[in-house]
DNA sequence: ATTAGGG
DNA sequence: CCCTAAT
């Protein structure tokens, strides 16, 4: 399964494997620059990474949010003794332990973990990406761990109920919280509001975890958060802004407790991870959990109103969702010992104030498409993958957020609306690395179909088709309106510079590294022993279908039916050259499939469902034109005779 | 070249 | 999307 999505998808991304207590801080920034591309120091990567991130998130808050967030308690990122990265929080005195690591697999499946408490002036070997390494997509992987549980700040966090960014509301949630966590790790939940727990999980630092090992491809960070039993007044908030508007924080307000480090690293207030050892944002004595809560009721309290109407509406439907749940296990629960579990039995409290349990195992970076000609080096190669990467978390990056395979834009949206319930399994939660729009260039292509499968605002009308034609048969209606898709081909076998364009620029997910002068057959890379394809053609690059295209093809049945695919193509897809009359077939086929399952089945960029609804419309009439034309056909065949 | 379906 | 069989 894993190969043919490897084979269907190509490239999706790296793997960085875990490395525990990997990472140092950085101290400069730019290194990826500064070294050469075939001996860089890994921790470095990682560095820059984490740095990226941090920057990438930071970078997004409104202005509003930010006065508001300017209050926050200090913030002190820094190396610890162990040599990881920590962000601490100084008034409090407890933090969050950073770690991340880099694995380089060589070709000889020696694995060379890069950890260690330091490799500062003179990385280790193991730590150094050089040429003799075969980057494959499977040889990165990035994670981001949170609050090492060798770090002290536990401990103290234990001591500290007063001191905790949650202080301001902390005071309200412990007279809720259950008595398990007044001990152990339960405490540190409570004591400092933040969510981060203390790894326990030794599959946690397993590079080849489940999780690790199944997903394909791709860059992960991973965070450790907490979750926990009803209580009220607690908010998760899991920082997945997504660009669109200002509240794009999916802050649940009524449900959920802040997860800290997340809120961290989307935090403004965390600068500058790279620039120095030593990091910190000033700032005030309040908690940061208190303002924030505050923050949220007095800005969130209409959309929270909304929401709660709207939930009785949706309320059923989410509960199905747990027996969807992916069986590889691995859930919060079972890393973060008891005071977590309860969650799932506060179901009393379900319609209210149940509370989602995640653990962050990774991010996946959806695609990274590297094309490389056959003669390019192993070198070369790498350097692409480098370039790739980094180009990818340069322009900052932003977080979305799937469960059950389907991307939730709706930021707005509750997490019990959203079907992610307390007796979820977390797996089917799913966080994604995005490049941030704002800093792609702009695209060649003007080709929005590409565009569907970004969080970018959808230049593309969408306004429904006054269905005058949905009455009577569907041969009224004459409409072509796919003036959007009409330039949107360049294509059929497209050039690499087009490739390039497209993906990068107009996909923003998938990035293409070409290795300058090579303009030659260019070789997909492909991960595994997959190079035999080399000979065969290539396969075609997925483009999902627009919503506009989509449209067009609705219209375009409804006024030929099902059958005449090359019809239709003429009609609605005339100039657009990368669909064949067969893709048209396979899209109704898809749409058709789409438009009976539950909504929550669905992945990809959601259709409107009055576009669902016209293809059932259209299916069903067409089928029964059909039936009729097989009775009719006998006679026919009599007359002929 | 198209159509219809399974993969 | 790919692959094929059947038109």
């Amino acid at each position: 399964m894993l190969q043919k999505r490897l084979l269907d998808y190509g490239f999706s991304g790296y793997q960085v494997p875990f490395i525990p207590r990997a990472a140092r801080s950085a101290r400069k920034r730019g290194l990826i620059r500064e070294k050469a591309a075939d001996n860089l120091s890994a921790f470095d990567l990682l560095a820059t990474v984490a740095g990226k991130l941090l920057e990438g998130e930071s970078s997004q808050h409104t202005p509003d949010e930010k006065d508001q967030l300017g209050n926050a308690q200090d913030v002190v990122m820094q190396e610890q003794d162990e040599g990881n990265l920590c962000v601490k929080d100084e008034h409090c005195d407890k933090g969050i332990n950073l770690e991340i690591g880099l694995q380089v697999e060589d070709h000889d499946c020696i694995v060379k973990e890069i950890s260690g408490p330091r490799n500062d002036a003179s990385p280790a070997p193991a730590s150094v990406i050089t040429s003799s390494h075969c980057l494959e997509k499977d040889d990165f992987l990035v994670k981001m761990d949170v609050n090492d549980d060798k770090s002290d700040f536990c401990s103290h966090s234990r001591n500290t109920e007063g001191y905790a960014p949650g202080h301001t509301d902390s005071s309200i949630r412990n007279g809720n919280e259950s008595p398990e966590e007044h001990d152990g790790k339960g405490e540190i939940l409570s004591g400092n509001g933040l969510d981060m727990h203390c790894s326990e999980d030794p599959e946690f630092f397993d590079g080849d975890s489940p999780a690790v090992a199944s997903s394909d491809c791709s860059i992960k960070l991973s965070l450790g958060v907490d979750h926990y039993p009803c209580r009220d007044n607690n908010n998760v908030k899991v920082v997945t802004r997504d660009d669109d508007e200002n509240s794009s924080e999916c802050t649940q307000p009524s449900t959920m407790k802040a997860a800290r480090l997340p809120a961290r690293i989307g935090d403004r207030r965390i600068r500058k991870l790279l620039a120095s050892k030593y990091w910190r944002v000033k700032d005030g004595d309040h908690s940061d959990t208190g303002l924030r809560c505050i923050y949220r009721s007095r800005r969130t309290g209409y959309k929270r109103q909304r929401s709660q109407r709207i939930y009785p509406f949706k309320k059923r439907k989410f509960y199905h969702y747990s027996s969807l749940s992916n069986s590889d296990g691995d859930t919060g629960c079972k890393a973060n010992g008891s005071s977590s579990c309860v969650a799932g039995q506060s179901t009393s409290f379900a319609s209210r104030e149940s509370h989602v349990k995640l653990r962050i195992k990774s991010f996946r970076v959806p695609e990274l498409i590297i094309e490389m000609p056959e003669t390019a080096t192993i070198g070369d190669l790498k350097r692409s993958v480098l370039e790739t990467l980094t180009a990818l978390i340069e322009g900052g990056l932003r977080v979305g957020v799937r469960h059950q395979g389907k991307k939730i834009r709706d930021d707005n949206r509750t997490l019990v609306q959203s079907g992610i319930c307390h007796d979820d399994n977390v797996e089917s939660l799913g966080f994604i690395l995005e490049p941030n729009p704002s800093h792609i260039s702009t695209p060649v292509s003007s080709d929005n179909s590409l565009m569907l499968s970004t969080d970018v605002p959808q230049p593309v009308s969408r306004c429904p088709i006054t269905s005058a034609n949905n009455d009577g048969a569907y041969h009224d209606h004459m409409v072509t309106n796919l003036g959007n898709l009409v330039e949107s081909d360049h294509d059929s076998a497209p050039s690499p510079a087009e490739t390039t364009a497209e993906k990068g620029a107009v996909d923003f997910r998938a990035l293409v590294a070409l290795p300058e002068g090579t303009p030659q057959a260019l070789a997909v890379v492909q991960s595994h022993q997959k190079s035999k394809r080399s000979e065969m053609a290539q396969r075609r690059i997925r483009r999902p279908f627009s919503v506009t295209e989509v449209e067009s093809l609705v219209q375009a049945v409804e006024k030929l039916g099902t059958g005449r695919w090359r019809d239709v193509k003429l009609r609605a897809f005339d100039n657009v050259k990368h669909r064949t009359y067969v893709d048209l077939k396979d899209k109704w086929k898809t749409l058709v499939h789409t438009a009976r399952i539950s909504p929550q089945q669905r992945r990809g960029e959601p259709v409107p469902q009055d576009l669902l609804d016209r293809v059932l419309a259209a299916h069903s009439y067409w089928s029964q034109q059909q039936a009729k034309q097989q009775l009719k056909q006998p006679s026919d065949a009599c007359l002929l005779l």
